[in-house]
DNA sequence: AAGGAAGACTTTTTT
DNA sequence: AGTCTTCCTT
C-alpha cells in the first residue's frame, strides 16, 4: 500500500496496529484519513479480515462518510467490516441477546419524544403535577443517569437531593413501563449491552473474539456507558485505537467525558501516543485566530495547530442591526463569492441553536440563494410522519402501547379520552398489553384493522405495507378531504415518505419492518439531501462538526447566544467557547463572523453585546466591515433617486428605520434593501 | 367526542 | 413568534 501521502506522524499512526493506541489529532490534521488507510491496511497489508473489525463514530453522518471513503480504497469488502454508531452498535448486540436482556425479538425504540410521553404517563399514573415535574427535565436526568450506568436500584444509592428521590421514583416506574412496552429508549442501546457483558462473561468473550481491532473516532465525546462498553470489548486484545481532540469536545452536557481521553493512558499503560498538529485545512490567519482563542480555556492540554498554508485574508466581523440584517449581509457576502467563482457547495451558515435557521430560510428563499438545512427539525419528527410511523412501530410490536396511543385516535375515529382510560386500566389489572386488551367496539375495529396490516405485513413489500396503511388507517383520506394547503403538505411528506422505503428497499439487503424500523429509529437527521447539491449549507455547529468548507459564516456571535446563557460555570463557559473553536476550524480560506445587536427571541426583543470570544481572536487576525461599504451612511429621503448595479434606476417610496422600499422600472418593480447595502447607490 | 380558544412554553446542542 | 397543551363549549 502506497502510505506517501501521509506525513511522517500520520504514516506511524497508520503503520500501529497492535496494541493501545491514542491519536490526538488536532483539527483539520487528516484523522478521518488516518482511520480510514489504517482500516485499509490492516485488511490488505495485515490480512486481518474486515469481519474483525469495528470502527465507531458518533453520527451517521460520520459513519457513512467513512465507509465511503473505506470503500474507495478496498471496495466491496467494505460491507463486511463494522462501521456504525455507538447506538446502532449497541442496537445489534441488544437484538442479538434480546432474550438475556429481558425483551422480545420484535422490541422497539422509542426516541426523544417517546420517551418523555411515557415519563408523562408516568406522572399521570402517580398524580404528579407535570408542571412541577417537568417531564424534559426528568427524561434528562434518567438519561444522565443511565449514561452513567446507573439502573434504578444504583441510581437509588446515589440519589441524595430531594429531587433525585423524586426522580427515582419515577426512574423506577419509567423502567417498568419499558419494559411492559416490550420497548428500549436510545440510552438503553449503550447501557443494556454492558449489563449483558457484566452478567454473562461467555457472551463478553465471543464479541472479544470477533471485535479484534477496534478504532473509535471523536473520543473525547465519550460518555461513561460507551467508555465502558468499547473498553471491555476491547480488553481481551486491547488493540484498540481511539482518535480524538480535547479541545472539540462538545457533547458534555449530554454525558461525554474528555477526561476519557485523558485517562486512556492510565487504562492501557502500554498505550502510544501519537500527536497530530499538522493542520492541512485553514489559512495561516484562520488557523491563529483558532489558537488564540482555545488558549483561554484553563482546563486543557497545551497543543498549538500550525501549517504550511497560506496566511489568506483576514477574518470578517459585521456587526447586524437584528436578526435580518444578518441575513441580508451574509446573502449579500454570498451573492458576491459566487462572482469570485466559488460555488454555493463550499459555503455553510453555521448557528448556535436550530431557531436561528428561520430568518436564513426566509431571506435565502427571497435572495433566491438555494440552501439546505443540515440535520434540524427533520423529516422524522413531523407529525404526519410519526403517525405514520407509528402505524408501523405498532404493526411491528403491538405491545408498543406508546405508539398505540398515539394511532389509536389518529385520524379521528370516534376513541375518546375516556374509551381509551378504560382500556389502559383493563390492561393494567390484566396484566396484557393495551392491544390485547381491546375487545369491542370502536377499539375493537381499530384492532382488526392492525391484525389485517399485521398479515399483510408479512406478504407484502414494505412501500406496498405503506401505501395499506395510509389506506385502511385513514390517514390519507383525511388530508386529502381536508384540501389546506397544510393537508397538502403533510399528505405530500406521506408520499415522500414511500421514496423513502423505496430507496431503503433497493439499497439493503435484509429488508425487513424490523430493519426498516431501526433505521428509522437511530436516524433522526434527515440527512441525505443528497450530498452532491450545489447548495449553501445550515446548519448548527454541532451539526458541522467533522465537516469543513471553503468559507463560513458563523452567525450569532453575541453574549447569550455563543456563548449560550445557559453556560454559567467556568466548564460549561469552557465548552462554549470549544463550540465556537470548532466552528472557526472548520473555515478552510474565509471566514465571516456575524453579531446582531438586537435579536428577537421568545417573541421579545434582546439587546445582546458582542461575543466576548471574537475578542480573543487578537486584532491582527480580523478586520470590522467597517471600513468596507456595508458602512456607507447616506441620509436618505422618500422620492430620492437610487442606481442598482442590476436594477438599474429606481426611486425611494418608504423609508422603515434602516429598511428603504424602492421602486424599480420594469421589471423589476418594488424591492427592499438596507440603506447601508453595497448594491444601491444616491444618485444626486 | 370534537373543535376551538386561551394559555403555556419554547430555543442549546444529538443518538 | 410560533407551536404545542389544556380547558371549555357544543
Amino acid at each position: 500500500m502506497n502510505l506517501d501521502e501521509l506525513n511522517e506522524r500520520q504514516k506511524e499512526a497508520v503503520l500501529l496496529t497492535k496494541g493501545p493506541l491514542l491519536i490526538l489529532a488536532g483539527a483539520g490534521s487528516g484523522k478521518t484519513r488516518v482511520l480510514t488507510t489504517k482500516i485499509a491496511y490492516l485488511i490488505i497489508e495485515k490480512g486481518i479480515s474486515p469481519s474483525s473489525i469495528l470502527a465507531i463514530t458518533f453520527t451517521n453522518k460520520a459513519s457513512k462518510e467513512m465507509k465511503e471513503r473505506v470503500n474507495l480504497l478496498i471496495g466491496e469488502k467494505t460491507k463486511d467490516i463494522q462501521i456504525s454508531t455507538f447506538h446502532s452498535f449497541g442496537y445489534k448486540i441488544v437484538r442479538e441477546n434480546y432474550h438475556l436482556l429481558g425483551l422480545e425479538k420484535n422490541f422497539s425504540i422509542l426516541d426523544e419524544n417517546d420517551s418523555i410521553s411515557l415519563i408523562r404517563k408516568v406522572l399521570k399514573k402517580n398524580n404528579l403535577d407535570p408542571k412541577h415535574y417537568n417531564p424534559k427535565g426528568i427524561k434528562q436526568q434518567i438519561s444522565g443517569a443511565k449514561n452513567e450506568l446507573l439502573n434504578p436500584l444504583a441510581y437509588s444509592r446515589y440519589a441524595k437531593s430531594y429531587w433525585e428521590k423524586e426522580v427515582l421514583k419515577i426512574y423506577k416506574d419509567y423502567q417498568q413501563k419499558l419494559q411492559a412496552n416490550n420497548a428500549v429508549d436510545f440510552d438503553d442501546l449503550l447501557m443494556l449491552p454492558v449489563k449483558l457483558f457484566k452478567e454473562n462473561p461467555q457472551i463478553l468473550d465471543k464479541y472479544q473474539e470477533h471485535y479484534k481491532y477496534i478504532l473509535i473516532d471523536e473520543y473525547q465525546d465519550t460518555n461513561e456507558a460507551q467508555y465502558v462498553l468499547t473498553k471491555k470489548i476491547s480488553f481481551k486484545y486491547q488493540n484498540i485505537c481511539v482518535v480524538g481532540d480535547g479541545d472539540q469536545s462538545i457533547y458534555g452536557w449530554r454525558g461525554a467525558n474528555y477526561k476519557n481521553i485523558l485517562n486512556f493512558e492510565k487504562d492501557y499503560p502500554k498505550a502510544k501516543v501519537i500527536l497530530l498538529e499538522k493542520n492541512y485545512r485553514s489559512t495561516k490567519n484562520i488557523l491563529k485566530a483558532a489558537n488564540n482563542v482555545i488558549k483561554n480555556n484553563k482546563l486543557r492540554k497545551e497543543k498549538t495547530l500550525i501549517t504550511d498554508n497560506e496566511a489568506g485574508s483576514k477574518i470578517k466581523h459585521y456587526l447586524a442591526l437584528d436578526e435580518k440584517d444578518e441575513t441580508l449581509y451574509v446573502a449579500e457576502v454570498i451573492k458576491r463569492l459566487l462572482e469570485t467563482g466559488i460555488s454555493l457547495d463550499e459555503i455553510a451558515v453555521l448557528y448556535r441553536t436550530n431557531a436561528q435557521s428561520q430568518v436564513f430560510e426566509s431571506s435565502f428563499t427571497v435572495f433566491n440563494i438555494p440552501y439546505k438545512i443540515v440535520g434540524a427539525l427533520s423529516f422524522y419528527k413531523r407529525k404526519e410522519i410519526k403517525d405514520l410511523v407509528a402505524y408501523l412501530k405498532l404493526i411491528y410490536n403491538e405491545k408498543d402501547n406508546v405508539n398505540l396511543l398515539r394511532c389509536i385516535n389518529t385520524p379521528r375515529r370516534g376513541i375518546g379520552e375516556k374509551t381509551i382510560e378504560d382500556l389502559i386500566n383493563k390492561a393494567e389489572k390484566e396484566n396484557v398489553s393495551v392491544f390485547e386488551a381491546i375487545d369491542y367496539g370502536k377499539p375493537l375495529e381499530f384492532k382488526k384493522m392492525i391484525n389485517q396490516l399485521k398479515e399483510i405485513s408479512k406478504t407484502y413489500s414494505l412501500t406496498e405495507l405503506v401505501e395499506e396503511v395510509l389506506k385502511k388507517s385513514g390517514l390519507e383520506f383525511n388530508l386529502k378531504n381536508e384540501g389546506t394547503l397544510e393537508a397538502n403538505n403533510r399528505l405530500e411528506n406521506l408520499y415522500e415518505f414511500k421514496s423513502v422505503t423505496l430507496e431503503f428497499e433497493k439499497r439493503e439487503e435484509e429488508i425487513s419492518l424490523e430493519s426498516f424500523l431501526k433505521e428509522v429509529s437511530l436516524i433522526s437527521n434527515s440527512e441525505e439531501l443528497k450530498e452532491e447539491d450545489d447548495k449553501v449549507s445550515l446548519m448548527t455547529v454541532h451539526a458541522a462538526k467533522g465537516l469543513e468548507f471553503e468559507v463560513i459564516f458563523i452567525v450569532g456571535l453575541e453574549e447569550g447566544i455563543m456563548p449560550h446563557y445557559s453556560a454559567e460555570e467556568i466548564g460549561e463557559l469552557e465548552e462554549e467557547r470549544r463550540l465556537f473553536y470548532v466552528a472557526v476550524t472548520r473555515a478552510k480560506k474565509h471566514l465571516y463572523l456575524v453579531s446582531a445587536s438586537q435579536r428577537m427571541r421568545f417573541g421579545e426583543i434582546w439587546n445582546n453585546n458582542i461575543s466576548p470570544f471574537i475578542k480573543e481572536i487578537g486584532e491582527d487576525y480580523i478586520e470590522g466591515e467597517e471600513g468596507d461599504v456595508f458602512y456607507q451612511e447616506v441620509d436618505y429621503q422618500v422620492g430620492d433617486l437610487i442606481f442598482h448595479e442590476k436594477f438599474g434606476q429606481g426611486i425611494i417610496k418608504e423609508i422603515n428605520n434602516d429598511l428603504l422600499t424602492i421602486l424599480f422600472s420594469y421589471p423589476y418593480q418594488m424591492k427592499q434593501f438596507m440603506k447601508k447595502h453595497k448594491s444601491i447607490k444616491k444618485i444626486n
